[in-house]
DNA sequence: AGGGGTAGGTTTCGAAACGCAACTGACTGC
DNA sequence: GCAGTCAGTTGCGTTTCGAAACCTACCCCT
């Protein structure tokens, strides 16, 4: 019935709008391995300038990442992830782990394991409840609390 | 040192190849929901007609999708995951998380529930050894066997 | 037989996003 | 003074996108 196309109300859809580019995830990524300045991230990813100077901003604006003036004279900036940023950690890890499973013939590029004990870290949706690990089949959703269905006022 | 652009050797950078645009994984979001023929992705998506066209065209190439008709003259297919389609699930489970965290102000729109006891699932990073849950700041990288760093020959 | 509706595309064309390269500005080090 | 680094900015041609019209092929109704 509805005409509203599904953006709204969904949250996979949310966070595509603000970081579903070609780049952005890209240059999140480098974030996290440490990549943290502009000349590096340009020469890294072999991204644009101007695409770079302007995906900066937006993440800069949406509050993913912030400047931090590591010298004066000239000032110059480096990119660090906020808490917001940090927290698409899982998602970048998921990510990586389908391309690891689909497109790493020879095995994965890189490996992530815990800091303290070197183990490759496992990913995996669980039920808190049955304290067991749930896979894609067995999964369903339903309206939650932030449901437009139905809540008319 | 490398003029390589790093989308080599990453799976993230992989896996963005192949479903990092605008609408490939709003697509498969809704696959996932059991949205699966044309005029229906294209009424809920809100998605040009020849855009949805071509990323379907290309998900059914790269063997994340399939056809599968359901009707003949005229021929009408819908389009369902395959085991590699159904594998980007924890995928789109972390991009709405993070959603749902940042961006659902009045609680996640949708929650994703066990089939079996309708307990909202989570979803973790955790290392098999140690037993634990294992967050961002304790994750590291290490090449993997599919590294080319000094893998010459 | 004609009109309307449904489903799944294809074509067209103007607008927006992208990619490259050159340029600027503020420095540092020789 | 001259080269080099870093962080952008500007200009411009190319690619991709988005909206709407168009095209088949079929069904149902009258």
């Amino acid at each position: 019935m509805s005409d509203t196309p599904s953006t709204e109300g969904c949250s996979i859809a949310a966070t595509l709008a603000a970081v579903g580019d070609r780049w952005t995830l890209l240059i999140l990524r480098d974030l996290f391995r440490g990549v943290r300045r502009f000349e590096r991230l340009h020469r890294d990813l072999g991204i644009a300038r101007n695409l770079l100077t302007d995906r900066l901003q937006k993440l800069v604006d949406m509050g993913i990442i912030h400047r931090v003036p590591y010298q004066d004279r000239p000032v110059r900036n480096e990119y660090r992830l906020t808490a917001k940023g940090v927290d698409l950690s899982p998602a970048l890890v998921a990510l990586m782990g389908w391309g690891d499973r689909w497109y790493a013939a020879d095995g994965p590029p890189t490996v992530l394991v815990h800091d303290a004990c070197g183990t490759p870290l496992d990913q995996a949706v669980s039920c808190p409840h049955c304290h067991e690990a749930v896979g894609p089949t067995h999964i369903r959703s339903r309206p939650g609390p932030g449901s437009t269905v139905g809540a008319l006022l």
